[in-house]
DNA sequence: GATTTTCTGATTTACGTACATCAAAATTGG
DNA sequence: CCAATTTTGATGTACGTAAATCAGAAAATC
């Protein structure tokens, strides 16, 4: 049978109360008393029943999704996977609330992560904006001891305690290594089409791109950067002048959003051409074009495998529980027309 | 605040002992009361608080996992997972025990099924070796109330629960294209190797690989598959002579396990030659060959992720619970260099 | 040695559900 | 209508932990 508190309190020979305040870090214990607590509790092998714990606690974890206000069809996966959750989280004692912030507005999102501080959530996750001021908030809340997580978009050099999210410049990398591959030693240039170079996960893509393409793949010279604000016009507009313009290009990376310009793009001026093209994020739309051979490749990112994920972090840090590493791991989903979910 | 049994006594204007016999559907309650708490349970949205309902009961689900005795790397690294959830397994009230049967033996596993009837576990998961009568002993459980679930290799036309694998066809399917891609339009032969065509989840792998090479590659033809029972050192030897004997081969898709061999032949006669190579399961081996270019693209379903989500499901069928379909889907995981984990 | 302060023990209630028992009420059969 | 039966109510205990109270013991202070 587990062992129970009741076990660790006959074993050490002292009360119950005594255990409870050693487990629950309680004052009023000496040391000597302490310690034998806690060796009590190594030799049975007593681990907390949480759900136990929890009942009795009559806890409910309330957590917090800080979002940007963008208007692309990844946010608005990402905000409908939020929401089966909060639909889930009655059963799973949890209760958990979004709020929306402009996007790539470092302000803006700070004087979020302060008002919630005040509020002491059990746990915050949020999409990153890249800047010192939101690493300083973040590290205040982390130093208050609230749980966060980042999703989506990581903060570096913050003391977030996890991040759910894929390695970006493996992704690069690894556009990188299918557009190469598929174009099989063909000469000709690539158009790289990002939304914008002040977003991290869009510079760090773009950088594992153009450092293996550079490796291995010297007969293809990347075109510069164009920037398309994850705007399905702009990025119809800028992709297709440069189709036009440049008859050299043999290859598309799409690294951001606005792929639905870029597929319109395509399927006018691409006709008579052979564009191989690899895009990112499996929406509706990319899903339609890598069916009907528009798009050659998809690189995704489960945005429910991330809140899921992000959420069982929280309740674990809020529980002082470990993790299973593997299970948090944000993996890179490469579809073909073949292994569409 | 969350409804709870009470809450429904009160709605429904019975008393508790009414609501527990309705709630767990014991004898002794009319109808028309029945129906009353059915309505207020509907009502005030009640349900039911697993995990005090766990703690009430004691229980612990005891689970069993029947696994082939095979000697390669996936089965290995499964059974390493099944270890691990085990050591987790006290903390998450389950009880989980394997069983090894011989391999490709259905009646073996008949047997250990039938066996297992006996003692009524809350739940069985196990690798299907493909065979009307192992249908037959799964049919019978469900019948008698057993969750079960197959892993890795499924039991179509059987009536188990659930299955945590991925779809060897599509698999099939995606090696070709992405041969056929790499291969960029060249002409030649493709070998194939597999384990035995006796199992379902090597047949499934291998037609969907011929059906959409027919359709997509016809430059691409299919030599005769290569048989190597999962053993490196047959598999070494076939593929070897098949190499020497025919300098047509441009690409191997190799849909089984014994890669070690495979890996070996290539390493030997590769050195001049350029064989393009996707291979299944992401192992020490497959991974070491990834990375110094012998194999190209691997393809893999990840053991951990199928162990868990089996527990899960066992578990959720057990407490009569509904799942997240998206969490439990095994997705095909494509590695190429860049992305390992 | 008396007094204050710091620890410790004993005990109780609670969380939401399961399950058992016994008595009381309602229904059914004859 | 009475007896037999079925249905319902009232109540208590249990699961493993948290949290609180209060009394008593031990240690520290003077």
């Amino acid at each position: 049978m587990k062992p129970t508190v009741h076990d660790i309190a006959a074993h050490a020979g002292v009360s119950l109360a005594t255990v409870d305040r050693v487990l629950n870090q309680r004052p009023g214990v000496r040391h000597v008393t302490r310690e034998k607590v806690e060796n009590a509790i190594r030799e049975i092998g007593y681990v907390r029943d949480v759900a136990a714990a929890n009942l009795a606690k009559g806890r409910t974890y309330s957590f917090v999704f800080i979002l940007p206000a963008s208007n692309n069809s990844f946010m608005h996966g990402l905000t409908a996977e939020i929401r089966d959750a909060v639909a889930r989280s009655p059963v799973e004692r949890t209760q958990i609330r979004t709020v929306e912030v402009p996007a790539f507005d470092p302000d803006a999102l700070v004087k979020a992560l302060q008002a919630l501080g005040a509020e002491r959530p059990a746990g915050i996750a949020l999409v990153a904006t890249d800047a010192p001021e939101v690493v300083a908030a973040v590290d205040a809340l982390v130093r208050d001891g609230i749980p966060v997580v980042t999703l989506v978009s990581d903060l570096t050099g913050s003391l977030r305690h996890h991040y759910a999210g894929v390695d970006n410049i493996a992704a690069g990398r690894t556009a990188a290594r299918l557009l190469g591959r598929f174009l099989g030693g063909a000469k000709g240039e690539i158009a790289v089409l990002a939304g914008s170079m002040l977003v991290r996960d869009h510079r760090e893509r773009l950088e594992g791109f153009a450092a293996l393409m550079a490796q291995e793949f010297p007969d293809l010279s990347i075109l510069p950067v164009i920037e398309g604000r994850d705007d399905p016009e702009m990025a119809h507009m800028l992709v297709s002048d440069a189709l036009s313009k440049n008859d050299r290009i043999v290859g598309i990376y799409s690294l951001g959003a606005g792929n639905r310009g870029l597929i319109k793009a395509l399927k006018a001026k691409g006709a008579g051409r052979q564009v191989t093209v690899v895009a990112h994020e499996l929406t509706p739309n990319t899903r339609a074009a890598l069916l009907d051979g528009t798009i050659d490749a998809i690189l995704n990112q489960d945005a429910g495998h991330e809140v899921r994920s992000a959420i069982r972090v929280l309740k674990a840090k809020a529980d002082g529980l470990s993790l299973i590493d593997a299970q948090e791991r944000i993996r890179l989903d490469i579809f073909l027309k073949d292994n569409l979910p």
